[in-house]
RNA sequence: CCAGCGGACCAGACGGUCGCCUCCGCGCCUUGCGUGGAGGAGGAAAGUCCGGACUCCACAGGACAGGGUGGCCGUUAACGGCGGCCUCGAGCGAUCGGGGGAAAGUGCCACAGAAAACACACCGCCCGGUGGGUUCCGGCCAUACGCCGGUCCUCCGGGUAAGGUUGAAAAGGCGAGGUAAGAGCUCACCGGUCCGCCAGUGAUGGCGGAUGCUUGGUAAACCCCACCCGGAGCAAGACCAAAUAGGAGGGUUGGGUCGUCCGCCCGAAGCCCUCGGGUAAGGUCGCUGGACCCCGCGAGCAAUCGCGGGGCUAGAUGAAUGACCGUCCCGCUUCUCGUUGGGAAGUGCGACAGAAUCCGGCUUACCGGUCCGCUGGUCCC
RNA sequence: GGUCCCAUCGUCUAGCGGUUAGGACGCUGGCCUCUCACGCCAGAAACACGGGUUCGAGUCCCGUUGGGAUCA
């Protein structure tokens, strides 16, 4: 049984402006108290992430942080992700002032495991 | 050892697993993928406060306007930076902080105060008055009336700037002489101004002489003087791809990146402005080897410069440089022991903070640590 | 990333270097009314922060912070 790939290429990132404004107006939203996730379907376009983290959230540092926190969940997690589906998190204020476990925990809840992966 | 001053440097370490970006090599269905290797944030990368490089704008010439700087000399590509020196102030000191012109002109200086800048007027002091009043004293006179002199109050004329509640600031200070009262009126000392000589490139300093010497503060108020600055900025700019119809209205001989004028260049139914619409908001280059870094020698007090040798040290673009685990280090808290110290447990996004064209500075943020030089004090040899 | 602008009561705003920092709306209390509204009277409430220049800064200069605009 091969271990499942957990690389992060750049097909698997959203980069264009556009591409965020349609998941902002066709997707669906989900709210917890950090962050915000939007999930839309693709055209057989694989999974993808966007992060958006504005200046509300903290300096260049802790922006920073909180992107790779999030690209790592991403990563680390890819089975909990349907193919073909996009997925934008936006961070909201005082997500700078978790660790990664703590995010893990609160993403969890929306995105969380299938029972049957591995 | 204690207290302090100045400067330089470091910015957790090692290992493992999974990832990201760039470059190089190899393989393959040369697109891209796989694989191996190398490299991958800072002292401030920050604020964007100065200065340059670079790019474009007839290649930018002049005048005015506008802006900036401000002791002197040096340094540099340049600077508002840096170094040395001068001077004033603070400190016992190491050291630190400030720096053109107020006698070119204009403005302002609230309240208070006599007065806020031509020194005039007020109080006061002094002198004078055949001015007025008559409280008191003395004289003439027997007393009184009256007269005369003094004193007091008031008025007028003059002298004076010593003193005067104030104020942030009061017209050289202080002492003595002098005078009717006073006054640089005179004198000594201090301060100032001017001249000369000497030292220094200079700021400036020293010495000597002359002059009794009215002439605040504010230029981060206007301003004057000296010097500097053409404008915009890598989203500059160049190329490629895609898309559309070169639409409507207006203005005109103009337009050309700065505010005005001149000059210069381009143009002559072309250009400009506004409105509406279409496509795209993509790619490549610019993009990192440079006033670069390290070491040594030499010139210079130093900033800095010259020569020689060695090194290559991020280039992303919804934007890489990370996450987790282990051991150690460090800080903090608690407990404990044989207490200038050691041990254990817990704790920590481990200070501030993330390149975006590139450099030289400045400023601001910052847990701590290391080293060097120096000052004052205390103790010991 | 670059280039600019702004900051005064809760809100919108005035404000010659010298005031107790003014006004409107709102708020609080009182009067009026049977009650509410209107009206009248009174009151509380601000110069973003830190330095500097000045005798004296809301105002002038420098820095910090926080907002906003704009450029392919």
């Amino acid at each position: 049984m091969s271990r499942v790939r957990e690389s992060f290429p750049k097909e698997a990132r959203l980069t264009r402006r556009s591409e965020f404004l349609l998941l902002a107006r066709r997707g669906r939203k989900f709210f917890t108290p950090h962050f915000i996730i939007i999930r839309k379907d693709n055209d057989h376009l694989g999974k993808r992430l966007g992060v958006t983290v504005s200046s509300k959230v903290g300096n260049a540092v802790v922006r920073n942080r909180v992107k790779r926190m999030l690209r790592e969940f991403f990563r680390r997690g890819q089975q909990n992700f349907r193919p073909d589906q996009d997925t934008v998190v936006i961070a909201r204020k005082g997500a700078g002032d978790m660790s990664y476990a703590a995010v893990t925990a609160e993403l969890r809840k929306v995105i969380g495991p299938k029972p049957n992966t591995r």
